[in-house]
DNA sequence: ACCGCTTTGGTAAGCGCTTTCCTAGCCGGA
DNA sequence: TCCGGCTAGGAAAGCGCTTACCAAAGCGGT
């Protein structure tokens, strides 16, 4: 019975505080707490009481430091280069899709009493990757998006802290999960080649180098050249994995002149978005004159005028999965074989709406939810 | 020179493995990377070397235990509601608003090397509460979106650690941050009755006791009646701030055979875009026959179709005060008077798109980018 | 009634840092 | 040459927990 009732700030009760209410010593309390070698049943009354009574959760700073788990894990994700220098300019578009992965995340997280830290980083930054080192040490391990890291400094990170890479690659020492990029769009691609007769298609490509893009970009191409299509080439259509990276590519292309293909199947959603706003801006009909597919199925993308014809991927599911391997490396000391190295990818499924020149889908009576994303097993996973 | 050049996870180096090598006390070592009493040129340089050779980065769990600082602020989000019962269904529709938040938040806060902790709640489980005051553990202070704790707990909260509140009420130990509520209202309201010469009007609320709804409800009744138009009532109003509520909210007004008014207002733009969604579906015109406008601004909006006339608000720069404002509070013991009991209010602006009634914006050459939200200044802050 | 085994709770040693306190070494002035 | 005043670096005391380790107590079997 402590004097603290009025409005002044005062500290958080400790454990020893607990101890002195309850009158046992400290080490009772954390038992007691911890379910460690279970207490007289007496004895556990006599804490718990105390607990409830002072409002006391141990402070996790000195439980992550003796216990060595920190019960958070560090998510860092790419931000996107502003094509101005205005802060946050687009940026509210750009992130959806991450946004979307780290909720997936959370939600497995939570079961598990984890919490997510979240940090984007600007890869033009100087040394991006101290950043994402110091994250490390405030976390029990790193989830990341899309390629923040060289190989060798990854490498080095993943020696040190268990580290799930997202649209990445696997290493001997990292896990990787990742959409099925080439089933998506080979099923995708068929669409447009069996059902539609289209002929001429382009790939707007996303950023460099991204593995992602690659997988998409090599499934489109196979599929064109089995059923001998024209697939348009050339550094002009790479774009960003942005809407202004998209609408800047088809901008440039009409400027000079380049007769557009029958089909552009964007890398992502948000590419396509600003490819549709580009053409719409220069009078072309979509998906009369040129069809436009995305990737990833965000939710806007059913809100696009003409919906967007996309490859949904389980967004949420991603992060979800992302966690669970990442947890599963988590305090496994033992050299043995966990996660690492593993390579897990998870089915897309094609969404066909507007813009490939499907007639639109029906709209139900109530608004339309998101397919539920998530199984409900929390160990469900899909091994390479 | 130690030998873990393998593939073997190792742990991280400590602050006692910088000292070995460096020659050093660990006293030493903590003096050099934290800048106190500069110690000599000479033990500097080898400190900064050893640190650089082993790639040391101090543990935050010890660092925190240590300085009574953590550098992390937990936030939580409120989750929605499902309608029904997976586990994402229209999750990801309905938190672009807070994630936007969350992003202004973030930005500002690695300026001063803060991570956010990141954590949604679902008011409906056995106890929330306990939740909250878990997170609070794990951070210096707390943001809390919308309403996710009950005036007692929250203050019982806030004695303990700091707290600042979004879209609350300011409390004598917490600050609250919101967008001009009835100001942004009025002015839209004042367009819709001056500009267009609407005279029956409804107010799609959000949940119940939300300050934000409750603002905005009565800044359109006041220039309704101001005007001597007429505004609709009742229970049926209410929506839950998503799309779902909205549309069912629409449905059973249609199903019940009410008439509808002539501008539906909606409390944001999530509800406005179920409305806009259930009107679709039941053939009426907007804005022809019904116009609908929304609040807050999201990126989605003006991709709707009609295009969605709204109130803008600073999102990012809401969370970026929010931030602001907690970290004045952080550190400070003295009972003085800091942001505590403050209530900040920041400016909103009408966005006149389409489905008010207006002509389309002109759409500009490149993907419009949405304005830049944030003052580069980190100290500009609006007071009450 | 004694012995050894099984609880049960307390004592104390960390976990990896920061920071106070103190000693040793250095300087200049007398 | 000696001494007072500084400064730099080391020793050590925590920060608030978890968890050996150990002693005391309870219990059954002989």
């Amino acid at each position: 019975m402590n004097a603290d009732q009025g409005t002044s700030p005062s500290q958080p009760p400790t454990i020893y505080d607990v101890a002195r209410v309850a009158g046992v010593s400290i080490a009772s309390v954390s038992r007691v707490l911890n379910g460690q070698r279970n207490p007289r049943a007496e004895t556990r009354e006599r804490v718990l009481q105390a607990v409830a009574q002072l409002g006391f959760v141990p402070d996790q700073a000195a439980r992550a430091l003796s216990a060595r788990l920190k019960e958070v894990v560090g998510v860092v994700v790419r931000r996107p280069q502003w094509y101005d220098s205005s802060a946050f300019a687009d940026e509210d578009e750009n992130l959806q899709f991450p946004d979307m992965i780290n909720r997936g995340m959370e939600f497995v997280a939570q079961r598990h009493g984890f919490d997510l830290l979240i940090r984007t980083v600007d890869l033009d930054e100087p040394d991006a990757g101290r950043h994402i080192f110091g994250l490390a040490r405030k976390s029990d391990g790193l989830i990341l998006h899309d390629r923040v890291l060289s190989p060798e400094q990854l490498d080095r990170l993943a020696r040190q802290v268990p580290v799930v890479t997202l649209a990445g690659a696997p290493t001997p020492t990292t896990a990787n999960v990742h959409g099925d990029n080439y089933g998506g769009m080979r099923e995708l691609a068929r669409h447009l080649i069996h059902d539609h007769h289209y002929r001429t298609f382009a790939f707007l490509a996303g950023h460099e180098g991204s593995p992602d893009s690659l997988d998409r970009g090599q499934a489109l191409a196979d599929e064109v050249a089995a059923s001998g299509a024209t697939l348009l080439q050339g550094e002009q259509w790479r774009g960003s994995y942005q809407a202004t990276g998209g609408a800047q590519a088809i901008t440039r292309l009409i400027a000079d002149g380049v007769a557009l293909p029958r089909v552009i199947a964007c890398a992502n959603d948000q590419s396509a978005m600003g490819v549709l706003y580009a053409l719409a801006l220069h009078g072309i009909d979509v998906p009369g004159e040129v069809a436009v597919t995305g990737f990833d199925d965000i939710p806007v993308a059913r809100h696009l005028r003409p919906q967007l014809t996309t490859v949904r991927q389980p967004i949420q599911a991603l992060g979800a999965t992302a966690f669970e391997t990442l947890y599963s490396m988590i305090g496994r000391t033992d050299p043995g074989q966990d996660a690492r190295g593993r390579d897990i990818a998870l089915p897309t499924t094609l969404v066909r709406r507007e813009s490939c020149g499907c007639t639109p889908e029906d709209r139900s009576p109530v608004f339309p939810p998101r397919a539920p994303a998530l199984p409900a097993d929390p160990n469900t996973r899909q091994a390479d």
